[in-house]
DNA sequence: CTATATATGCAAATTATTCGCATAAAAAAT
DNA sequence: ATTTTTTATGCGAATAATTTGCATATATAG
């Protein structure tokens, strides 16, 4: 969804104290300019034509970003991880439960809720990222 | 969380078409009773204590369950699903980015924000089931 | 420019989950 | 109540997603 330079990219990488390789920006790259949170396959399909880099790469790099904070992972019930850029926002995806269709939505607030549950919370104070996943049926799947 | 008799267990499953066996009984109760969601590997220990149950007849019964609409499913970034009793109320879930402790959250509203996203998707006109999953550090990771 | 830590490829290992098949048990039909 | 038909189960093998060990290559620190 964002369009970053090259020395963006590598700055990304810099202040999460995480090295700067030509395959750990391809992924961030990837993910980044996706409109919609990327599997790990449509990754990897995307990226082996441009570079020689395993799957196990792949993996790596996604799980090195996603735990230096950069990348977010979605778990729907698909049975695969989804990535997609943490941008602090919260993420609100709509989930076919049928396919494996998702649809992003922006511009939605939910912090009211948030604090409402951490508020509630015997185990949590505070909290980083939030996800509103909602599942239903889509055009499609409900035809 | 709900006690739930032998009838009314059977009841379930009847209403669903679904056949009364002691395992899909034994699955849905050791569920329906559970305070927060389950792993299958929990779900299984706990189960063949006192049956004669096999792994793959837990997965077939919660799958069967699952599509039934009587369990929820939940993927959280933990690499393996956990299940819980779907009420119809969406359910709120808080969730440690470190270890897997869960904590869920009820009587928070967010029928409105459902709204608003539907009102903005272009793929979906309506949903069925929602989940709020709020990732943080509990008490102990955080420590 | 050398030393040290990290990244990568490759193959093998793990983990979660599913599937095929023969048998057992449940619901339907007689 | 007994037979027929359908679905459930155990067991082992198969898949799919993801991780890991190890030798080598590359990035950053000194």
């Amino acid at each position: 969804m964002k369009k970053l330079t090259q020395k963006e990219l590598e700055g990304i990488l810099r202040d999460h104290a995480l090295r700067v390789t030509e395959h750990r920006i391809a992924v961030l790259k990837a993910v980044a300019t996706s409109k919609s949170a990327l599997t790990v396959q449509v990754l990897f399909d995307t990226l082996r034509d441009k570079y020689m880099i395993d799957q196990a790469t792949v993996y790596r790099n996604l799980s090195s970003l996603h735990e230096a904070g950069i990348l977010r992972r979605l778990d729907f019930n698909h049975g695969h991880a989804h990535y997609e850029l943490e941008t602090g926002e919260p993420s609100h995806q709509l989930v076919c439960s049928k396919c494996e269709t998702i649809e992003k939505i922006e511009g939605v607030s939910i912090d009211e809720i948030v604090k409402k549950m951490i508020k509630k919370s015997t185990k949590f104070k505070k909290t980083d990222s939030h996800t509103i996943e909602i599942y239903g049926l889509c055009k499609k799947c409900s035809a």
